[in-house]
DNA sequence: CTCAAATTTGAGTGATCGCTCAAAATATAT
DNA sequence: ATATATTTTGAGCGATCACTCAAATTTGAG
């Protein structure tokens, strides 16, 4: 009856992420975007909206990416801490090429977007309250397995770890801090381990 | 022989810092900026240049300022590790109502600003690096009076708490986080105190 | 092939951006 | 007072902003 889209909307939100991400909402204009995305501004409104829209949706992308990524490591099975550590360990290890930019776009959300704003910062914030909440559960997995002692409270570790975890990678992201940034994930990671009872 | 400015060269600035640190770069609009300045374009072109310039020298300000605050903690005598910890106590207990942002300017200025800008993006990673040398140097006075271990290494530890003190502000940053950061703060601050010969 | 439904296009919208500069206002010196 | 030096003012500059929409294009159905 009609005619298809001819772009792959998965492929075209990785790219609007990759943009996003790398230069923010408010520096990332919709030349930019329609550069990036190949598309016009007539189809990318029909498509999302608004500009606010796709980054909400980009920012929705990145952050089942990120939580992918922990699962990924998480699911090689072994010791939970050891696989919170090597989550870390690999974050650190990042090559600057290889990623659009090496600090959390949701971080990078929440500090750009002012505190009453009621949309992506809303957002962003409601989707690291996910991660970690989803690094608490790990957490409370390792305490039942008995690797994590049971005094130790996995929602105060988890945001301890969240917190080391947002300031590694906003360290990171300094030109200047590229070759102490494996050594700053290594000393968290050896950290965390160390929590475990089997350790020293 | 001629007028003389009406407005106050430091209090401008002050001005300027809080609205930049509140609302980044980009959302500041000169519009934003002849409301808090309480002065024309003219006025603001013919003593700082440029968005950009103001920009840099209300990021100066705050560096200063932040090096101070930290200054200040660390001149009440004692422990040195002891002012560290008390240091992010005090950021950790900031009332959001008071403060424009809980985040660190410089690292909002870092995240906000893209890789390659020769200007902002390098004068704030400039004066980060001249806080974690603060930091640095504080450490070797603490393992010169015999409180830190000379086994310890002053830069490395430096990275470790300043990456902390990144991640607890961006942390803090968060309206949902309100509650958390206390303990997130003194969690950090225990850490530090814990680094001591004479601790447990 | 023809028609209908959907998508793509890009020129153009009003608004706002950072910024300029000639004119007006003001302070000091004589 | 007058003259001179400096600052302040704000209308307005070209550029760019996010966004719209009518026309052109493309597809699938009958």
């Amino acid at each position: 009856m009609a005619r298809q889209a001819t772009y792959d909307r998965d492929k075209v939100l990785k790219s609007a992420m990759d943009l996003f991400w790398a230069k923010g909402f408010h520096a990332t204009s919709l030349k930019d975007l329609e550069n990036a995305l190949d598309m016009r501004p007539g189809s990318i409104y029909a498509a999302f909206g608004s500009k606010e829209g796709l980054y909400a949706e980009a920012l929705r992308l990145y952050s089942g990416r990120t939580q992918a990524g922990l699962a990924e490591v998480m699911a090689k099975g072994g010791s939970k801490l050891k696989g919170i550590a090597d989550y870390i360990r690999l974050l650190g290890g990042q090559n600057r090429a290889e990623v659009p930019s090496r600090a959390c776009m949701l971080v990078k959300t929440i500090l750009e977007m002012p505190d009453d704003d009621p949309n992506l910062r809303g957002l962003a914030e409601d989707l690291i309250d996910q991660m970690e909440a989803a690094l608490t559960e790990v957490l409370r997995q390792a305490q039942n397995e008995g690797e994590l002692p049971t005094s130790a409270d996995p929602m105060r570790l988890a945001g301890q770890i969240q917190t080391q975890l947002i300031g590694l990678r906003a360290y990171a992201q300094r030109i200047h801090a590229e070759g102490r940034v494996a050594q700053v994930a290594e000393d968290i990671a050896q950290g965390i381990e160390a929590l475990s009872v089997k350790a020293a």
